[in-house]
Order: structure tokens, then C-alpha cells, then sequence
DNA sequence: ACCCAGGGTCATA
DNA sequence: TATGACCATGGG
């Protein structure tokens, strides 16, 4: 079992996936800052209640009240950290010039200042980088990370960067493969690695510590 | 009542 | 550099 066998065989198993149901790429980026250690389903409703308010997009969460923007994304948890985040980052996005002037930068110049802005982290970053912008950067999660563990191919204490360089490495660099095969270890994840795995049914179960334990 | 979710930052040693 | 505390809601 090696990465491109992993994607062919989730792949197999669960299918196409549409992912990061959003309008636009301004919404993913909100997205991504919202789900930080949060369920998605959390995060949806953040989004419907800024939807409502007319505030995402850029200009409304740059100049809105941190204290309002808090309550309205409430639902998403550590709204005031995610407040201060979304404001921060919607400043940055509007005097950067928006989506088509940062979407031409070089992938490591566009990585790295998003990185430098205050709480976005790698998985954030990358995200917001394949999801918004359409470059082809891998990205690592927790989910991913446990199952690479459970399937033995890492120790699971690796750093992020080595992580992605092992996908980067095994793949070709195309955006549309890994937006498929990030989005098929959620489903997986999601599936069967829950807090019980039902390992009866998984089909990474030949390969997989967890169901051998 | 407990566990954790599509992380990141900061203080301490 | 490496752990640990902290942020916080909602669903299982």
C-alpha cells in the first residue's frame, strides 16, 4: 500500500467527491478559517448567518465591529479568535488587490504570506492555496495523518512539511487530484474512523492497525 | 456527563 | 525544540 494505491482505492470505494461546497473563492477562505478544529456542520451555519447579514465578503469583514462579526459567526467556536482572524485576513485580501492578483503569485511567495498573517497555519494556508486558488499543494490534516499511522506508512510524529512532500513526491502535480484525494480521506474519516472504527466494512481494513488490533 | 471536530498561538522549560 | 494551556460551540 503506497499513496497512489491509497487514492485508487478510496477512490474506487467512495467515488467522486464535490467538496468545499462554497460560492466563489472568498467564501473558501472564510471556510477555512472557520473550521479550524471544528465540525463543518458548525461552520455552515457561521456562514449562512454572515450570508444573511451580507457580510462575507471581503469589504464587510474588514470594516465590521470584531464584536458583531464574533457574534455572527458564534456557531463556528472560538469566535473571538476567529474574529480577529477573519478581519485580519479580509484587510490583507482587499489591499493585496483580491482573488485574481494573488491567484497569478508563485505558489511558495503566495504560501509564505499567508503563513506570515495571524492564525493561518499551514493547513489553513494550503487549503485556502487548493481549494481558492488553484494551486497544487497538498494538504495535510489530522484525518490524514491518523490514517497514514493506522496504515502504518508513517510513525505519525513527522512534521507537516515532510508529510506533504511525501504526496507531492508520489503524485503528479495536478490541483483537480489532490482536491479528489484530500477530500476522500475526510469521507473515509468521516466514515468508518470514527470514534469506533466499524472496520468490518472499511476497505483499508487489510492495511490497517486499527482493525488488526 | 464525556469526547472531539477538516488548527493555531503563546507561555514556559 | 518541545510539550501544555487555551480558545468554545454543537452533535454523537
Amino acid at each position: 500500500m503506497d499513496l497512489q494505491a491509497l487514492y485508487q482505492t478510496l477512490l474506487s470505494h467512495y467515488g467522486e467527491q464535490s467538496w468545499w461546497p462554497a460560492d466563489g473563492p472568498f467564501e473558501v477562505t472564510v471556510g477555512a478559517i472557520l473550521t479550524q478544529n471544528t465540525a463543518w456542520s458548525n461552520v455552515e451555519k457561521a456562514l449562512d448567518s454572515l450570508r444573511a447579514a451580507d457580510a462575507l465578503n471581503p469589504e464587510a469583514l474588514s470594516t465590521m465591529d470584531t464584536d458583531r462579526l464574533a457574534a455572527l459567526i458564534r456557531s463556528s467556536g472560538y469566535y473571538n479568535q476567529k474574529a480577529r482572524r477573519l478581519s485580519g485576513f479580509a484587510r490583507w485580501y482587499r489591499e493585496q488587490g483580491g482573488h485574481e492578483v494573488l491567484r497569478q503569485r508563485p505558489t511558495e511567495t503566495l504560501r509564505a504570506q499567508l503563513l506570515a498573517l495571524h492564525g493561518i497555519g499551514p493547513e489553513t494556508a494550503d487549503d485556502m492555496l487548493l481549494y481558492a486558488f488553484d494551486h497544487p499543494v497538498f494538504v495535510i490534516d489530522s484525518y490524514t495523518r491518523r490514517l497514514l499511522q493506522r496504515l502504518r506508512l508513517i510513525a505519525g510524529d513527522e512534521p507537516y512539511d515532510r508529510l506533504q512532500a511525501g504526496f507531492h513526491q508520489a503524485l503528479a502535480p495536478e490541483v483537480a487530484t489532490y482536491r479528489q484525494y484530500h477530500a476522500l480521506i475526510v469521507e473515509h474519516a468521516k466514515t468508518h474512523c470514527r470514534k469506533r472504527p466499524s472496520c468490518a466494512q472499511c476497505p483499508l481494513s487489510d492495511s490497517c492497525a486499527e482493525a488488526s488490533a
